[in-house]
DNA sequence: GTAGACCATCTGGTATACAAGTTAGTACAC
DNA sequence: GTGTACTAACTTGTATACCAGATGGTCTAC
């Protein structure tokens, strides 16, 4: 769980060490699908690519590792962890404990205290024209609305594991949104979650939240291991 | 989240790398309070005291680093991060949040599963006579307690999770049990809670799980910097 | 006595060198 | 054709070298 943590304060991308910023873009190639699990990574191969020595590069994999993504077999090589649809599961069912609390607590905030859900409202209670439709982009707002909710909530612990669990699901969640159909139901359910939680309806925004993600949830395990590597052989727009 | 995940699997302790090993000692010094919040170290100073080069000394850190035990101050040093008495009541609450998912979960259990439940059972549901005493036993008893109650539950995910809060939290939890009306009380909860979820008494073991682990968090806050110091300074044997 | 400039020293960041184990391919024996 | 032994190339693990920046004490000017 550890976690996902940004030490070098300051200027927002302007990470003053190499280890950080070889960690961010292993880690955007592992999202945008160009390593997929299985995959296998060479030290001096990424430092090569990268213009860096392999130190900054260990670091960066040994943190990966940390994270639940890598695996490193002594003296062969580093390897993407397969996908665990079993893990995948159970980071859906942590992700609905730690939403459903939030929630909860949101729906047990003083009358007033709105402004971050204000901000939420202005996103997701939109006219369809006003909707976005790059799946790239409707992913992040996904992420965002969540997150949102959960900060919201206030507890910075929670958030910060939830975050954790959102880019653990990230690759296959990501997938979700090649629908337009899906697309669509997500403007749709997170408009009356947030409705629900403006009118303090705790019982009716946990059953809305619960209800949304386990159909994610059931979207996700439609993902096989052959979606990704299509994906990865798609041009990079239409991902 | 990260998270403390073994790699290197196979006989246990056998870790063939240093950089495991000298993590393992580093967070050892720390629930020993050998070192506490505020400290300074030095990447050379510790590979000298452990006699290995700075390279896993570096791995090791900047594992604790991301894990949230460490700082460092590029080009100036490493700290031990302050207690954040904030932080530690987030994850008191996140605690909360897990434990309660997870004894929801084992009460809406199919009857006759109870093969976990037997094995706490045996430990917590004991006459006076049999009970531990030593601060140091009963707070590794009690994170076992509470880390079978989620285990039980059959999350991987959130037993995962619920671990890194128990390591986060522990430095300040071991001190709860120096107090001997602590540890009695202790014993009568745990058992109190165990009934509950034997019978699946849903609401009621909610109840109790939820109370106990609030009043173990209203204990902590009594902790202060000086505690630990003291605790520091302490022999051995009484910790 | 005090403020400020300076420099020796220590710090982590990075690159490189060496050690030791794994892997894969090839040549050889049969 | 097949199996095996060997080796050469490649892998990570660890130690070391070097750099630039932070730090803290001292010396100087006032």
């Amino acid at each position: 769980m550890v976690t996902a943590r940004t030490t070098t304060r300051g200027a927002p991308g302007a990470r003053s060490n190499l280890a950080d910023r070889i960690y961010q873009r292993l880690k955007a190639e592992m999202n945008d699908f160009r390593v997929v699990p299985g995959d296998r990574l060479s030290e001096a191969e990424i430092g090569l690519r990268f213009g860096v020595s392999r130190t900054p590069v260990r670091q960066a994999l040994f943190r990966l590792r940390d994270e639940g993504f890598l695996d490193v077999a002594a003296k062969s090589g580093w390897y993407v962890r397969p996908l665990d649809f079993a893990k995948l599961d159970d980071l859906y069912d942590l992700r609905i404990t730690l939403e459903l609390a939030s929630v909860a607590r949101l729906c047990a905030r003083s009358r007033g205290s709105d402004a971050e859900l204000d901000r939420l409202r202005a996103t997701w209670l939109v006219p369809v024209s006003g909707r976005l439709e790059n799946p790239r982009e409707v992913g992040a707002l996904d992420e965002e609305f969540h997150a949102s909710l959960v900060r919201a909530a206030g507890n910075a612990e929670i958030s910060r594991v939830h975050a954790d669990v959102t880019e653990r699901i990230r690759v296959v969640r990501r997938l979700d949104f090649t629908r337009s159909d899906r697309i669509s139901a997500t403007y749709f359910e997170h408009a009356k979650i947030l409705r629900a939680v403006m009118h303090y309806k705790a019982d009716q925004a946990a059953m809305l939240l619960r209800a949304h993600i386990e159909q994610s949830k059931i979207e996700v395990r439609k993902i096989t291991l052959s979606t990704l590597f299509e994906a990865r052989s798609r041009p990079r727009g239409t991902r």
